[in-house]
DNA sequence: TGATTTCGAGAAAACGTATTCTTAAACTTA
DNA sequence: TAAGTTTAAGAATACGTTTTCTCGAAATCA
């Protein structure tokens, strides 16, 4: 069963393609009756445009694409995906959703897959290991990057951010005074900019009661963005000869891990042991624990990332590099006790 | 800046256009001298396929699309996203990600205009509203309905389901083993079929106590799949003067729903009101409550409908329709008050 | 060696569309 | 009315591929 094409509509309206053409996209002025047959041939065959053959002929094809490590781990980016697919899908474009994995090569793959597809525009959370290829990329692709940064001079493209770095100071500040003095942090790997930016944040906090902060620290725990490394964190310090009595865990995955291992290990929050994370966790509301968090507007950063990228479409990337951050709000549950009562 | 084409490498390395698509696609014999040169010129000058102009031509897009109500409102379609691309992405297939928002306007263009991007199969779980289009759809698009189907004669595709019906029943079992007799259901719209199952089934366990159930039953609710929906039910039902003394909610959306208005409104479960809910929320480890839920293998059934679709795709659409039902695990937490006792 | 087959690679057509180019007709103006 | 101008629509080209067709050369066989 042969797709009807634009020839057929021409040959049973009795036109020439290029008429077809221009009702179909109603750009040109072409009479009143040529318009009426042709529409009419249209409506009676079912036919439709063809969206890849327009797209070789005018070089675009409506389609961008979000590139991320693991688009199902945490609520947070499901919310930016669908905010971000209905502000594209206004002019008609679609979303494609890509997983790196965090794994250089799957990252690798697919940036080379959606050069391929001609993709329009890319979203990406970068995994930190393709910088020099994503930085060479941005200058024929249109890039928006999502809270990791790419620091090279030739990158192109704009960054949108939330600043959970901030987010890190506040909290860690408010387990300060609330008169914590040893406490742990649970880091994401510190060559991305965003556990680089929560980790000096943290840090600088730490400063406030003249805690040197580095990664010979007595309470630092370094890994990946996982529920297993949380969870491994909270394993070795809460075994710990002398253990932290409070957490800044940097990440909603590795909170999960490590309230998993409170949960099964009963150590009850925050009694034994006392935590803020800079994220939000979905259904926060509704855990056992009420976490001190904090989160940004979710539906506004995805539809600006998707606007952003939409304006350096329409631009042919002839733009300056821009950078934009959304401050979380701040939520204080009941996840720190109070050590000087 | 233009991209570097087929025939600037057949240009450079001296050879025809049809010998470079040869060696690109190395489906044919060609001699070694050549092959290096055109190899060589490819990698001088970065060139890579244009699969826009190699899908007009082989008409295949190798890319599918998923459409559902809404991608981020529970971890479930997460999972299944990701459980999809996971397949498809071995083939170097893409996913469109879809949100219909269950309305009629909403998914009609999104079929509409998946069909003009030649997308070569869609997932859907569809609304309700456009299943005659759908149906007429599904002979010239490989399709897997997901958990709704469509039962019209000219259906062609495949339908993948978890048995939520079953489990209701179980559930509902479980209530009445408890002792509960005054139980509520908070149901979808009952035009869905995944919503009729379930009312069936519900409908079936408190036969065996006798309650005959209809739209006329006290403890009846009809509604969207929605958390306002599920937070209206249970203001209904906890206001009544003879209040049920426990609920199965149909749905995860409308259980969030429903825990929401328990947590504000200081309604203890199970102590106050029961509950049970054949659908898994996300971190429901983590809860304040520990529901009774059902929970399928959510990454199996992603798994399984992303290889449905591509064998369609791979037979040319022509096979007899598949169905295929994944049973839930049922899992009992705390929700569940004993009334005998 | 001559006839036949195999093979490798270039030429050309095709996929479905948008758009430039061209031309004939309609309209304006003096 | 003649010359110039606008306009509408068809013809033709192009987008970047794949693939069929064609043909000359090499290889096989009698």
């Amino acid at each position: 069963m042969k797709n009807v094409t634009i020839k057929d509509i021409a040959r049973e309206a009795g036109v020439s393609v290029a008429t077809v053409s221009r009702v179909v996209n109603n750009n040109d002025t072409v009479a009143l009756d040529l318009r009426q047959r042709v529409l009419h041939a249209i409506e009676k065959n079912g036919y439709y445009p063809n969206l890849v053959a327009r797209g070789l002929k005018k070089d675009s094809t409506q389609t961008i694409a979000i590139l991320i490590a693991d688009s199902s781990s945490s609520e947070y980016f499901s919310h930016i995906i669908k905010s971000i697919e209905n502000v594209i899908c206004m002019d008609n474009y679609t979303l494609f959703v890509c997983n790196s994995l965090n794994e250089k090569d799957t990252e690798l793959n697919y940036l080379n897959l959606l050069a391929e597809k001609q993709v329009d525009g890319i979203i990406v959370n970068v995994s930190g290991f393709n910088n020099e290829f994503i930085a060479k990329l941005s200058n024929n692709i249109p890039m928006v990057l999502l809270h990791r940064r790419i620091s090279l001079p030739n990158f192109k493209g704009d960054f949108i951010d939330a600043d959970f770095g901030g987010s890190c100071y506040e909290l860690t500040m408010n387990l300060i005074e609330n008169g914590h003095r040893k406490i742990g942090l649970i880091s994401g790997p510190l060559f991305l900019s965003s556990a680089y930016d929560r980790y000096v944040n943290f840090k600088r906090a730490m400063k406030s009661i003249d805690v040197e902060v580095s990664s010979e620290y007595k309470y630092f725990y370094e890994g990946p963005f996982t529920t297993e490394s949380g969870y491994a964190a909270c394993e070795r310090f809460l075994t710990m000869e002398d253990p932290p009595t409070a957490l800044l865990i940097m990440h909603c995955d590795t909170t999960i891990g490590a309230l998993r291992y409170f949960r099964s290990h009963q150590i009850r929050v925050p009694e034994d042991i006392s935590f803020a994370s800079p994220c939000n966790i979905s259904l926060s509301d509704l855990l056992y624990v009420q976490p001190n968090y904090a989160m940004p507007d979710t539906w506004a950063l995805g539809k600006r990332a998707g606007e952003m990228i939409m304006d350096r479409i329409k631009c042919n990337n002839e733009m300056i590099n821009r950078e934009v951050c959304y401050i979380p709000t701040v939520i204080y549950g009941n996840s720190v006790k109070n050590i000087h009562l």
